[in-house]
DNA sequence: CGCTATCTTGAGTAGCGTCAAGTCATGTGG
DNA sequence: CCACATGACTTGACGCTACTCAAGATAGCG
């Protein structure tokens, strides 16, 4: 899938290519959402570094000081945070317009490694700055603010999936959520590839890779989804919806 | 201490002191950390009410709009998340200190349920004026962000216990957190009473009530702790700590 | 073209859940 | 003060889900 919704080319866009937050067509997604037109040029000036990741290269590592925070502007990453024993477990997926980083706020370090699934490409925003400017245009500041907190709203959606669901609805919730956030990015809610592997999505939903493989099957099987490989439809999201609505316990 | 010279019984005072966070013990735990002397009775008047909830009663429901965040001043309560079919899960227990609401930020409306353990008294802390006052107090604006990302970390916390450990290294976990949430208040670190039950513990570990109470038992029988009903001891905190720190696969 | 990472599928097993019975603590009304 | 009801907890027996181990298939990559 393309991810290159982006028209390249604009005048900034040269060499280290500075891309203006005003001509980005992610804008309503990430950071700047509902910064009118007068103060959008601060924010550009603050984001003023683009920074290109390879396939499997990490962004940040647990441990590292915080400098800035970093928004996706193509590709896919995950966060993972890790035990002492060597134990390690995703925490989150991420694509293009979502902000990362917000874990280091807390201490001044970053709590989780964050890789990318593919090659990909994401915006600076140096901290102090933001905090800075996001004291002078409230509506900057509010947004900071909702991201954080529907990051808290999505990991109590991920302990409700980790604590009290089975493993077929657990990938259901998770197919789905995927589809929803591919169709609120403009791509097909229907169709789209995986980017990451079986054994990450295993780690994210608390379960073996093999349990994923073979639910998956079983999926196919019943005819709710099409999978090959990476490449995933969802024939039946009305059905997917179902196995994810049933409780477990009493009748029905 | 009454900085807003509000008579005893006005209709401000509804009844309940006005406690000011200046003269607070729980001050450098809470939100205004940071805060000198000079901007502090600014923070004061800006947290203007307390309230007192019974045990059972509900501090807001998922649902309800964002009016404030609540500072805990004393007692315990827990936060629930739910799914359609009725199934709930505790997303946190929360103790003097924390900040709670934070999950209704980005959508304006509150995402959970968050309901008294024990009869507790709260500081309610108007979200537009405290957002107003962050932009012009900035070390009040970072603490609100480090509560925020402190938050998220917490999350991947739990998410790593749901999704990777056993029933065993689960409970050690929450046992050693909780003690250390009690020192940090200046409590024993050994020797607490557990404010919830069995089956909370069990829903916000994942687990059945079934499994902490033979976990706890077998703790017990182990020697690493003395626990009778709600009263508990860390007998050998070390042990605890080993516990979660074997990692179940391969050698060691 | 072969190497390696990834994935699929099967068989056996362990850990936790379910169901059930019984104990203990707390509170209430007589 | 006691009898009783209720909610919380403990313990045992059994079953099921997902894990472990293992073998083989497939795709991507140099």
């Amino acid at each position: 899938m393309e991810n290159h919704h982006v028209p390249p080319g604009s005048p900034l866009d040269r060499g280290h290519p500075h891309v203006a937050c005003s001509s980005c067509s992610l804008r309503e997604l990430c950071l700047p959402a509902g910064i009118d037109a007068r103060d959008m040029e601060r924010v550009d000036s603050l984001v003023n570094h683009r920074r290109k990741l390879r396939r499997g290269e990490h962004l940040y590592r647990a441990g590292a000081p915080l400098v800035s925070l970093y928004a996706i502007r193509s590709g896919t990453m995950k966060s993972c945070v890790l035990h002492e024993d060597g134990r390690e477990q995703v925490a989150g997926f991420h694509m293009m317009g979502d902000l990362l980083g917000l874990d280091a706020i807390g201490g001044g370090r970053h709590m989780c490694d964050t890789v990318a699934l593919e090659d990909c490409e994401v915006c600076e925003i140096p901290f102090s700055g933001l905090e800075q400017l996001s004291r002078e245009l409230p509506p900057l500041q509010h947004q900071l603010h909702r991201i954080m907190s529907r990051e808290i709203v999505r990991d109590y959606g991920v302990m409700l999936l980790l604590g009290s669901m089975k493993a077929e609805e657990r990938l259901a919730a998770f197919l789905l959520n995927l589809s929803q956030r591919f169709a609120t990015r403009g791509y097909s809610a229907s169709e789209f590839n995986l980017r990451m592997t079986r054994e990450e999505i295993g780690s994210y939903l608390g379960l073996k890779l093999e349990t994923i493989s073979r639910v998956l099957s079983r999926f196919q099987q019943d005819g709710v989804i099409e999978v090959h490989h990476k490449h995933l439809r969802i024939s039946d999201a009305e059905r997917l919806r179902a196995i994810l609505g049933q409780a477990p316990t009493s009748d029905g």
